[in-house]
DNA sequence: CATAGTCCTGCATAGGTATTCAAGTTAGCT
DNA sequence: AGCTAACTTGAATACCTATGCAGGACTATG
């Protein structure tokens, strides 16, 4: 009963028919880029759009042999999946397609946190180009996963690599670190503490950690680490920091968060304890996820340049020569409220 | 100097030949779903990887005729492009992904703002056998330009659409702001404020408040609409709308921001204003987006059940049949502080 | 042993575009 | 007018897989 609802495609035969030219001339008429008679042109884009005729892309990648699309897969928790996803994760890939539109690519998107059928793989089945890979560090078998792609030929670059020589990409996290450091010092901070980890997977962290206590010191502030569990920053784990500085009875007027989830946990936890930020305690994060706008004080941080990091990304996967690197990306304070 | 990084392509007739069957053979060994005897699949499988052969996604979709695809448009804000998305689209993108992925489908995303190449002509360029569409109801043409896409016979599912009789998904609007009311009411306030919109594009804004404003007053409040200028839904706009709202002295306890983004605002405006929440006023919004977790107090919010609208909006546009409907997502509240 | 039936595999082809190669046309110049 | 060069177009084909169809091998049954 159901008529079917797909209609035959418009071929570019057909096309080439009704303009009365040939089908290699469609093409190249709408393909722009070849030489092709402006009169020529004009006949075939009538044609085309009164048949309401799109290239098909199917067959056009298959014969190009190449797609113009990008994928980035964005590792998931291990438990959560899709729905449990760090926002930093999601400005980041407002970067990468902000960028990728700029040079006419389209981005295939994946939220996976389980290796299956459709984990990757983008590159080999001819579906793209290149392969970015971001998300939390906390997923081990998708890193590990992922690295092992990367160890291939194919074109593959990581937001904060936990491990590898590959390509990765960052935030300049040492001199946010700096800056953290400085802005804090600046505004009479002399017990310092930096809640982050130093060991792997967080090598990112581990980064901002030492820049932070080296640059401290030499500014002549006592700075001390205090260790998370490894594996995930997760504003739980901010909260506990602060539940155990306290407990210690550590002198500290000024902190510096890794990341701003473990900010908003170390807000929570002061304010539990009934100290003020900024004016008893001082705190800068790390990453200026949106939401750190909402927190009381509002979260002071470090800022990347996301356009920034989206187009190093794009142009690691899009460029031809295998130059293994790390690039980092300027990052700026952003002065709110907390510190 | 530099090698050609790309390997040529291992073919079907390769593995073929290394596995001594023919090249139909390979293609149905690896489909899985054909008559194939295990033995034979067993040579095939094992000279696939030996070969390390991927099915090209390029031809088999051309032979096939379908991708497997489902392209997700994000619209988004005029100005702001992919750096400024509401983060309600991200969960709900989350949702989405999550569904495609139970269904064996990939999710091909694309952050638009403005009309240009990259804009949707998905389908219709056979990348994708369905389109939906969330983001922003205040970017008219992109809303314009996807009305137009959805009459045709294409498969195209909304999250809300603001115009025309097309498929469309969203929160169940009226139970949520129902609930609202109730919770509002029952902790004893009797003076409620709805800040929201009736007008177009923002349809779930209109059901939203009309039915809170009925609940309420069913429940004997008092209620009234505080409207906001129509066109997204912004922090500032909550903040503005509490400005007015003190400024004119209405007396009121108790307000239901119809979305969470709006509820920030009025939370930085109470503050502002030194009123307290809940003990002055208490506050319910709507979209429990995460971040509402962060404010203080944390904000009490209606939350859909973002599984259940992936789902619905992946079926609408995977079922066949002509069946347009409007599908409403289950909704419960998330109390937290605020209310 | 013959025949029907079942199961598996190979042959041939379609799917729609981009590109190579060659041919045709026109313009430019002496 | 004659020749060359530049420009434009068409014919044929490759890209790689999935599938309709037919045929071959093998089993079971009479």
């Amino acid at each position: 009963m159901d008529a079917p609802r797909k209609a035959a495609r418009v071929t570019s035969f057909e096309v080439a028919e009704r303009a009365g030219v040939s089908q290699p001339t469609v093409s190249r008429a709408l393909s722009g880029s070849s030489v092709i008679s402006e009169a020529t042109r004009e006949k075939v884009l009538i044609a085309a759009k009164e048949l309401g005729y799109f290239i098909d892309e199917r067959a056009a990648r298959l014969r190009r042999g190449h797609t113009g699309t990008l994928a980035t897969v964005v590792i998931c928790k291990p438990g959560g999946g899709a729905r449990d996803v760090n926002p930093f994760s999601y400005a980041l890939l407002g970067g990468i397609c902000a960028a990728a539109a700029e040079r006419g690519l389209e981005v295939l998107v994946s939220l996976q946190a389980e290796e299956d059928k459709l984990f990757g793989h983008f590159v080999e089945r001819g579906q793209a180009e290149g392969l970015i890979v971001i998300g939390t560090t906390a997923n081990h078998a998708a890193w590990d996963y992922f690295r092992t792609i990367g160890e291939t030929t194919e074109p593959v670059a990581y937001w904060g690599s936990p491990l590898g020589d590959l390509d990765w990409v960052s935030s300049d996290n040492e001199a946010g670190a700096r800056l953290a450091a400085e802005h804090l010092v600046e505004r009479g901070c002399t017990n310092l503490i930096c809640i982050g980890s130093r060991g792997s997977p967080q090598r990112q962290f581990a980064e901002r950690a030492n820049a932070f206590l080296a640059r401290a010191k030499e500014l002549g502030a006592s700075a001390d680490l205090l260790e998370i569990e490894p594996g995930g920053a997760r504003r739980e784990q901010g909260w506990l920091a602060v539940e155990e500085l306290l407990a210690s009875e550590t002198a500290c007027d000024g902190i510096f968060a890794v990341c701003d989830a473990l900010a908003f946990g170390v807000i929570e936890a002061l304010q539990d304890a009934g100290l003020a930020i900024p004016k008893d305690i001082r705190l800068v994060g790390f990453d200026a996820i949106p939401a750190g706008e909402l927190t009381n004080p509002p979260l002071t941080t470090i800022e990347p340049d996301l356009d920034q990091a989206g187009r190093l990304l794009v142009e690691a996967v899009s460029g031809k020569g295998p130059h293994p690197s790390v690039r980092r990306v300027p990052v700026r304070l952003l002065a709110r409220g907390s510190a």
